[in-house]
DNA sequence: AGCACGCCGACT
DNA sequence: GTCGGCGTGCTC
């Protein structure tokens, strides 16, 4: 034995690491080790905080400047997967990238901390086997409810109590008594008996030349070294998803993992229709809709590499994959890709930064590409695949534009004698006709006939919208709902209000009228809460039990029905108000997307645009069908303003329940504002919606030049002002919306 | 994110 | 005289 230590000696042969806490905390902070625990980075481990004991990550080797005094023992070592380096790296470059404490973004990746425990296996029963089984039933009273449940239990297999009382129809006392006598046996239920994996082996389908020749392109992408970003260009029925499901083939036939983000995750039952027919299995999901005890499941699944395909909505990006070798991002342009609350990240720009870190391939799917994946193909930092035509030879519809200033409208008229006389078409040639109009509800503005007062949310700076169907008028902004009142709130007339504008449930009011023997259906993400609320329209729908479907936004996805010939678009104008970066190009794909709902099959389709404005570009690039030359005005525009992605743009959203400090803390960082070449600070203005859920919001924009370093700009900048009363400070790269 | 510490109003 | 409000700050 050597002599004894001193506590300086002993303290400098402590080892130490870096854990990273699912909080936000300016960074990782350091443990000591125990000498007989030997984590790896990534290992989760469970260690003191103050008075607490939380689960953290191993991020690393200590950053060594803590006091030795400070530093407390890591507790316990956790029997779990370690976090890949890949996402290690991927949650520090969006930390970065947003300006968010790493360990918030940490905490996305542990969105299901019960995950890392093993669950206790569940209990099943089944018979007892052997002579020891025969004696013991021979030994008791076999009661009818006995019978029952040893008749279930006949094939062998174990079920669990609820599975076992449902099925034999019994009490629980009945299995209890039955094993209690040694009847049956109590065994630990194997979890997901028999659950079938999707099959890469399986046969696809025919694929044209035009499809041949991506999927080996994708496919190829995957066989490289490095990582790379693909587009899939291609229009609505071109068939991208049998195209990238090639690559999702044979990702899984590499061995590895893959990730297919899509939006709107609940309302894609035929995407999940087509995935299993592919490869005869379901994939994982993951998305805000599944219960507790599944996303348990799918997280441990997908940490311990079992899972082998998730689709998934943005937030399955942060999954711990153990060796994700694909992303797929289906519908790229689509703007749920950006996270809005919390951590503010688009989640396509953080899948090609995941592969890049993984150094594995993205696939980019769209048949209307965003302007920043455009520009980027066209800098050749992205490839780009097109499938130029309709598969199975179908025709594209024809787009023409309603003039609305040369229509004789009815008063609270929507639907255009031109329109109406395409519907009584359709309708007579017994083909299924939709009206688009992006707006929920009966009315957007409710107001008073008498004093003019309009009804808007205590909450937010917002009207309410009635919904007649529901019997109330809700806020879209913070889900505030309220009856309509009966006397106005500002006069006390009795009953005045008036509905001021169409939604999708008035129009439908318009459309019953004017046909009567029509069946209609509202499609909306308000009245299709469920999957299988949506899943049996969409039946209906095919089994053209409907004529005429009216429907907001989520129509325009991904839903094909082979007897559409007309689509009508009530208010193309919608979108293109407000002061919206990105106004014309959304406005472009959602008007795309709808137009693509018509005509499938070999019935060839017509898309009428009631619009104000038939000059506008948007308007004149959907009906000569020059997308392209439409996206390289919208560059030139976006070019010659500096605006993303030619520069820079970042928004500062100072928020708090007292008007004032707000006010009194953007006004300081207004003062504080850093001023240089190529930068510029705007504001501070009410923020879009300048009260939303009971908080005062005011906004800063700043905006540079694409090669200034924008994060470290408004780090040291945001770093100045102290705040106080509530009031905090959140930053936006890249604001999609703004005025 | 929790939790403790700290300085100003209505109660056993 | 104390209990408790939540504003501010810290947690390796």
């Amino acid at each position: 034995m050597g002599p004894i230590q001193t506590s300086a000696s002993r303290a400098a042969e402590t080892r130490r690491v870096s854990v990273l806490l699912p909080l936000p905390l300016g960074g990782a902070y350091d443990y000591a080790l125990p000498p007989d625990m030997a984590p790896v980075p990534g290992s989760f481990v469970v260690v003191p905080l103050g008075p607490r004991r939380l689960t953290g990550v191993v991020w690393g080797p200590a950053t060594g400047d803590v006091a030795t005094e400070k530093l407390k023992y890591v507790i316990a070592l956790v029997d779990a997967p370690p976090v890949a380096e890949e996402l290690r790296r991927l949650i520090d470059w969006t930390a970065r990238y947003t300006l968010n404490a790493p360990g918030s973004i940490l905490r996305m990746a542990m969105s299901v901390p019960e995950a890392l425990h093993p669950p206790k296996p569940a209990i099943g029963y089944a018979p007892g086997h052997g002579e020891g089984a025969v004696l013991a039933l021979a030994r008791i009273r076999l009661t009818d409810a006995r019978r029952r449940v040893m008749a279930v239990l006949a094939d062998g297999r174990a079920r669990t109590m609820a599975a076992l009382t449902a099925e034999a129809g019994v009490g629980a006392a009945v299995v209890r008594g039955l094993a209690e006598h040694d009847c049956l046996i109590a065994v630990a239920l194997t979890a997901e008996d028999g659950a079938r994996q999707p099959d890469w082996r399986r046969p696809g389908p025919r694929l044209s030349p035009a499809q041949q020749e991506a999927a080996r392109a994708l496919v190829a992408a995957g066989g490289e070294a490095g990582s790379s970003v693909t587009l899939l260009d291609g229009v609505t029925g071109s068939g991208k998803t049998e195209v990238y499901f090639e690559a999702v083939a044979a990702t899984l036939a590499a061995g590895r993992q893959v990730l297919v983000m899509l939006p709107e995750i609940a309302l894609t039952a035929q995407w999940l229709q087509r995935f299993e027919r592919r490869f005869g299995a379901p994939p994982l999901q993951w998305h805000s809709d599944i219960p507790g005890r599944k996303r348990r499941q799918t997280w441990r699944a997908v940490a311990g590499g079992d899972g082998r395909i998730v689709v998934g909505a943005r937030s399955a990006l942060f999954l711990p994959f153990r060796d994700l070798g694909l992303i797929v991002v289906d519908e790229e342009h689509d703007t749920s890709f950006k996270q809005e609350d919390g951590a503010i990240y688009n989640a396509r720009d953080m899948a090609v930064v995941r592969a890049a870190m993984g150094r594995f391939p993205v696939v980019l799917v769209s048949a209307t590409p965003s302007l920043e994946t455009m520009v980027n193909c066209w800098r050749g930092r992205y490839r780009r695949l097109v499938l130029p035509e309709r598969h199975a030879g179908a025709s594209l519809p024809t787009i023409t534009a309603i003039d609305l200033r040369a229509e004789e409208m009815g008063r609270q008229r929507w639907i255009s004698p031109r329109l109406h006389a395409a519907l009584a078409e359709t309708l007579e040639a017994g083909e299924q006709a939709m009206l688009f109009l992006n707006r929920r509800g009966y009315a957007p503005l409710t107001l008073c006939r008498a004093c003019g007062h309009r009804l808007a949310c205590p909450n937010c700076t917002a009207w309410l919208v009635e919904h007649r169907l529901a019997g109330r008028l809700q806020c879209h902004h913070c889900g505030h709902a309220t009856p309509l009142p009966g006397d106005c709130p500002e006069c006390g007339a009795h009953e005045p209000f008036a509905a001021c504008g169409p939604g999708v449930e008035r129009l439908n009011e318009e459309t019953a009228r004017a046909f009567p023997a029509a069946r209609l259906a509202i499609m909306a993400s308000d009245t299709l809460q469920r999957p299988q609320a949506a899943a049996e329209l969409v039946r209906r729908i095919e089994a053209r039990e409907i004529d005429i479907l009216i429907g907001t936004q989520i129509v325009a996805k991904g839903h094909h029905f082979p007897m559409l010939t007309l689509v009508g678009v009530i208010d193309a104008d919608l979108g293109l108000a407000g002061g919206d970066l990105r106004a014309a190009e959304r406005t472009y794909q959602l008007l795309h997307q709808v137009a693509g709902r018509a005509g499938r099959e070999d019935r060839p389709g017509r898309v009428l645009v009631q619009t104000f404005q038939p000059e506008h570009p948007v308007m004149e690039a959907l009906i000569s069908g020059q997308r392209d030359r439409f996206l390289e005005a919208e560059a030139a525009a976006r070019r010659a303003h500096e605006m993303p992605p030619f520069g820079r743009l970042a928004a500062v959203i100072v928020s708090g329940p007292n008007e004032a400090a707000v006010d009194a803390a953007s006004r300081a960082l207004a003062r504080t504002a850093p001023d240089g070449a190529g930068i510029r600070v705007l504001g501070p203005a009410p923020a879009p919606l300048a009260i939303l859920r009971g908080r005062h919001r005011r906004r800063l924009l700043m905006k540079t030049g694409r090669t200034v370093n924008i994060q470290k700009l408004l780090k040291r900048w945001l770093r100045q002002v102290r705040l106080k009363g509530d009031v905090r400070v959140q930053v936006d790269i890249d604001p999609y919306s703004f005025l």
